[in-house]
DNA sequence: TATGAATGAGAATTCATTCAT
DNA sequence: GATGAATGAATTCTCATTCAT
């Protein structure tokens, strides 16, 4: 009966992944995934390249996990969004407002998918990117077609446009955001809400 | 004009290294600097990887040469623009479509700008990517105070947040956009600007 | 007009590969393939480990290479043997001097193909080891059948049995045999056909 | 009896050892020993390889233990039958019918020896590899000379060459021979020495 | 101008082995 | 007796770069 995970006290260690991932992602979001040495990471985590080894089957199994974790909390969190049964400016808020806590929460692992997805997509063991960023588009260009037809949303924009736009400038956000900065991520939602939806310009 | 070497080399045809330059970018553009091979650029200038020595000192001075060839003519549209002495909102607009411009006809240097930049700003050789940065916030972020100042931009917003989402709507474009597509520079620059001063919500 | 050979004076240099390709063959031999490290192969011939790069893909492909060369040989060969149409005693004491003969011209590859065949056979890559093992099969217990159903060889035998006494004995020369020494493929040959033939008891 | 260390450390349930070293026999044999990893060995055992040093020194160790029990016991029944004082073609016989009865104990034992024996010879703790393959040498082709002399077997072949073909005929029977089949050592020894006194053709 | 061959400094990865628990 | 985590040395492979021709 080997694994039989210990009752109550123990630690059995997953833990040791998670910190492990964590600084990967830290490391990874820094220096660019194929800028980042193995050895520097486990430097970081202050222990000897080979035993990273140990827990992970390679430097890209690394990037597998911190990517597919990051995309499943985020489809949890836009899943239930698209359940509510909201209007197409609230589905929109909500979607916006979600992205944010997302980069809030995971923002290495953001910063990563913005940088490297456009070519790891082509892989098969990346294939979930391509299609996150299939279902994506789906909830994104959906709500904004649906909102320009109810009358939510001007008509006379391009739809694949403003999609585009909205999609870059939310997760670029990642690049800069910190957290723990002065503003919450519901601050920023609603200050980036309020530019997209009404404009910068003053209105006459 | 940074790094303008080439003190004791004789220079070859000039065509041919503007040519291997962009076949450069493109193969940087797709695949990130570091991960693109010597031998892969060479491969794709139909030539061996050691004779793109011949031509050029280093992988890096080509990429060097992309960069500051882009940057040089940006400033230059820049640098016209502001000093035409436009009041804040013609001269967001001048700037934006003088953006959408250079991506148009720089696009892969625009991508790898965006994407390398930020580790390479550290570099003594690419310092003055950090002084075009500082350039580039200090015309955008100006430009957008002197709006708020002055009533054509509204004042209830963060300043800084608005700079960056102006910024990055801009850029990131050179991600999707493909010259000789069915939108010019200049149509996309138009409905850009529309949305981010109008916003894309119905007004009531 | 890259690649396009000189006329006559000058070395291409696709004898570079052969000679390496001996040089690797012959250290797989001495030491076993997995014991054999590039930088070993590398030193014996001259060079530093990452310059065999430079001529071939990987160490595997110099095992491909060695073993897919020596059985294209191999079975040229065996071919010529089998087309000729003799009766199976003539076959066999012709498959056989084939055989020696090879060792004679490729020991190293024999003795590689030996020690490694059944643990590559499974690869993909190498998947023209079992194809021709099948056929060697084939050809082999297809002449001792038919030379025991034509009254030249015993029929009390077990085919496969004898099948595999000749190809092993034939075969495991390879470990002990060194070219140029006191007995040529043919005597070795003659010699051994005649202690399979006619034993090596006195007949009384 | 080489390498009986054990000095000092208690010696753990004698049977647990022999099963591990079962296991670990029909990996080296089936894999090569190089090829074959320690986990691997643990993972068949149902432990973590960690946990194989308790019980051994070294994987080095465990090859040790299995080739110097096989070899103890090859030399106990060879002793035998060379004590026996039989004529050499009885001798012979005896010795092949021994032999394949090692074969059936000690399989992988036997494979592992055919392979690995060879670039092991050189290390001083495998030293009693050559000198079993002295003794070896010694009774067979003593054993081939003497028959010869004596009229029992051919004087037209060349010893050496008898007993490379002798010996190779019947070791190499451990790479395909299955214990629980369909021939019995006995029988196949019974075939084997058929085929190798009195040849496979047919007498005219 | 370009080629072919090589260098050498890393890179990721493997694996026998150790050891505190 | 066994586990989990780590070590450290070695291994295969990559790649920017050099240079004689």
């Amino acid at each position: 009966m080997p694994n039989s995970k210990k009752t109550t006290t123990e630690r059995p260690a997953p833990e040791r992944r998670g910190e492990l991932l964590a600084t990967a992602a830290e490391v990874f979001a820094a220096q660019g995934y194929n800028a980042t040495t193995v050895r520097r990471i486990a430097e970081e985590a202050g222990l000897l390249a080979g035993s990273l080894y140990y827990h992970f089957d390679s430097k890209e199994s690394m990037l597998d996990e911190i990517l597919s974790a990051f995309l499943d909390e985020l489809w949890a969190g836009y899943d239930a969004v698209l359940a509510a049964g909201l209007g197409p400016r609230e589905t929109l808020e909500a979607l916006v407002t979600e992205s944010f806590r997302e980069i809030d929460r995971h923002r290495p692992a953001v910063a990563i998918y913005q940088k490297e997805s456009p070519h790891l997509a082509g892989r098969p063991r990346f294939g979930y990117l391509a299609e996150s960023q299939r279902r994506f588009e789906e909830a994104w260009l959906g709500t904004i077609e649906r909102g320009a037809a109810e009358g939510a949303f001007r008509a006379d924009l391009d739809a694949r446009l403003t999609y585009r736009f909205l999609r870059d400038t939310v997760w670029v956000a990642a690049s800069w955001y910190r957290p723990g900065g002065q503003h919450a991520p519901e601050e920023i939602a609603r200050q980036y809400l309020s530019m997209v939806l009404d404009g910068i310009a003053v209105r006459e």
